[in-house]
DNA sequence: AGAGCATTGGACAAAAATGTCTAGACGGAA
DNA sequence: TTCCGTCTAGACATTTTTGTCCAATGCTCT
């Protein structure tokens, strides 16, 4: 998607090459990043991106060492790309927390402000890379403080606000990080504050003692 | 892991091969199936897993037609293991929903029971692949449908079992899915029952107003 | 118009991956 | 033991993808 400039054509017979527009870093970044989107890190291949370029792949090592160099600046073009939009829509003003929170899903509703296609290939990635993986490791953290921030600024404390942003945003997310590392018994005790409530038991002392006691017994 | 047999070796000066044991076809699957798991489709290559074996990848033609068919027998396999396994533990009888939710949860928590790294697995493969997307879908149609009878069981109407069965079976698995075509605002509104939920809000009308205003925003 | 640089095409090489074919090793049945 | 079906190694062919090199083209500036 989304790749402008149509290119150098130089087809004795073809067109006169008037309007000819060389091809880009930026055009190659581009149609990098749709593809990694689209169909992974494993199709991102310089032929393929060339011909969608219609362009040989000699001019793709104009701009870049090598392959490698190119998936290496797709991580840089990203880091800078959507955390950022993130902590900056936490920060927004809002009268209530209501408000603060319909902010943080604005943030992830408009593509320019943030590619969640990206992201979700990037972590999808980084599953199979120990680089990239600890890249968005710092950027959830990144979030998660910036989100957690957003609920301590409503008067809920320290770990009210931490569990709520959690939640908020791996919800939001899709919960891809799928920490394998992190105990069950972890994700089913911060799941079950959710279910309590939703499920309107908030007041049965009897069904918190339930989970509570599963979770326990995970240990 | 988990590939038991050492293999065939004839090196006329190693061993006597006494303990002569041959690949089977159950072997070549599950080593695929690992990698499937921790790299991804893209690096399920037949001369890797028969390295791993310690065998030559011809016999890997012996047990199948192609590296295409050995991806198809992998998902029939999946769907083998997974599905039912949910629905057997969604039908076990609990005195109470939040028992039947602590079966559902140790569903997922037993390797034996159900693999959540194969799922994930499979479900990333299917955002590139529509054969797969389609299995994938249909095979969450069944999951949810069991889902929302348990609810219904313990007296939850039509709608609030729907409901309560989509949020912990995505919850759980994480909401990989990640259907880019549901509109924003169903999302939203759907979190939303959540989100007033678990903020102790759900008695202030002014946030549900805000809440609803913002779907309603979206359409 | 000419010089110089940025960019590109196309030839070449090499590596990685799939698939085919054949000879032969192994074990069980005749 | 011999024979046959099962399985495997290794050679060969092909396709896909990456990377290198160099000549040539178009643009910009003079």
């Amino acid at each position: 998607m989304a790749n402008g400039p149509v290119l150098h054509r130089d087809d004795p017979d073809k067109e006169p090459l008037v309007g000819h527009i060389k091809v880009t870093r930026e055009d190659w970044l581009n149609v990098a990043r749709d593809i990694l989107v689209t169909d992974g890190v494993a199709e991102v291949k310089v032929l393929a991106i060339g011909t969608r370029l219609e362009v040989s792949r000699s001019s793709f090592y104009w701009y870049f060492k090598s392959r490698k160099d190119l998936l290496s600046q797709l991580l840089d073009d990203w880091e800078a790309r959507n955390t950022a939009r993130i902590e900056a829509h936490c920060a927004a003003p809002a009268a209530t927390i209501t408000g603060a929170i319909c902010n943080f899903f604005r943030c992830f509703m408009d593509p320019a402000h943030f590619d969640q296609g990206l992201d979700f290939a990037i972590r999808e990635w980084s599953r199979r890379d120990g680089q990239v993986r600890r890249r968005i490791d710092l950027a959830d953290k990144a979030r998660i403080k910036a989100v957690t921030a957003m609920f301590a600024r409503y008067g809920y404390d320290s770990y009210e606000a931490d569990v709520r942003a959690r939640i908020l945003y791996f919800m939001q997310l899709g919960y891809h990080a799928l920490d394998q590392t992190e105990p069950m018994a972890d994700r089913v005790a911060r799941t079950r504050g959710y279910l309590l409530g939703f499920t309107g038991q908030e007041a049965d002392p009897a069904a918190l003692a339930d989970f509570t006691a599963f979770a326990e017994s995970l240990g």
